[in-house]
DNA sequence: TTGCCAAAACTAATGATATTAGTTATTATA
DNA sequence: TATAATAACTAATATCATTAGTTTTGGCAA
């Protein structure tokens, strides 16, 4: 009686991503997303690959997306402001998209191609913010190793409400930023004090 | 012809952490199990509730043995020495037991008093490890998040192989470590330098 | 304008999973 | 030795992903 509804692969992702933002990745399963779009959920393999292709869009959507939002905050700016800024946007995103998020860490297959690129995209933004920062060579990758850690940890406790505290969050960020900061200038101006 | 065999909770679990550390927590189903226990798995319901009791169960027993393992390394040692060990222990814990790792990250229920009291008690250890740093009140509780998102971040990234550049992860995670403890003295003793 | 074809929906069917209900056999204990 | 609790079992159901094959529709070419 209605095939041709209209859907298409934007559609499907969005709807996804809001299964995914409101119940976690999780529940997004092909019969809750084909409930959703009220069709019958064989029916989506006119568009997606099975269920592993469809997390694999929604890595994809939102990698594109977070790198985006990371260099559109961090344009213009540069030294401590740039990083604070990139480490803002992160923030951000991660909170505004959990379930992206979410499925961006669920990054399987080493060998996927555009995977890897998009993600390499991000990386690069990172590399980007923190270059022109007095570190040469390992040093360099090395920070941004460490401030990736830094925020994907953070990011990760917080959503799955593993700070138990009442305490500010968002003071713990900054401070933890700062501190970030304050401990790059240490290491590179000099040794280990006490 | 069979009934009988013998098995009890702790059998079961060891089971489960081994598919867990080898494959992964989503490679934890009660039929894998079942299988390699060589039970049928309805079976399996006189021991545990399901298979959300079993991943709970694997969260307990990881939370347990990873406080277990940090205060054992940390006792007896003060100051950075102390921190050094804690994260190291860390460290060495993600990558003996990725699986159990993963699964302590799946505290779905916020009202689970078990679960609760288990990560309690291994953010006690942190705590008390960062005591005695002249840190107080809510600086110390801001340090503590900061360490516990830095740990738990490269722990993270390095099982999922985020880090993409073959360049030594130990060497990363020492420096980390030591530019974070940077940062603090950087903090605590004065504010922000250029 | 008409007819055809590719695309997008569908139904039907299969296999894997978790879970429940009810059954049987064994072990421990009274 | 008899019995009761326990730990295995079989049978059955519901949900999910996936495949195969079918129908309908909308656009495009003759």
């Amino acid at each position: 009686m209605s095939p041709r509804i209209g859907l298409d692969l934007p559609a499907l992702l969005h709807a996804a991503t809001e299964i995914a933002d409101s119940q976690g990745i999780e529940a997004v399963t092909l019969a809750s997303l084909a409930q959703k779009l009220q069709i019958r959920s064989p029916s989506l393999y006119n568009h997606i690959n099975g269920l592993p292709d469809l997390r694999r869009q929604l890595a994809l959507r939102g990698l594109e997306l977070l790198a985006d939002q990371l260099s559109r905050e961090v344009e213009g700016r540069s030294g401590d402001d740039a990083v604070r800024a990139f480490c803002a946007a992160y923030l951000n995103f991660a909170r505004a998209h959990p379930g992206l998020y979410e499925a961006i860490q669920r990054a399987p297959e080493p060998e996927d191609k555009l995977l890897q690129q998009a993600g390499g995209a991000v990386v690069d933004q990172v590399i980007r913010t923190m270059a022109g920062y007095g570190l040469e060579g390992d040093a360099a990758i090395h920070a941004v190793r460490a401030i990736r850690s830094l925020l994907h940890g953070f990011v990760s406790l917080e959503r799955q409400g593993g700070f138990g505290m009442p305490l500010d969050l968002d003071v713990t960020f900054q401070l933890m930023v700062e501190t970030f900061l304050a401990g790059v200038k240490a290491m590179r101006d000099g040794g280990a004090s006490t």
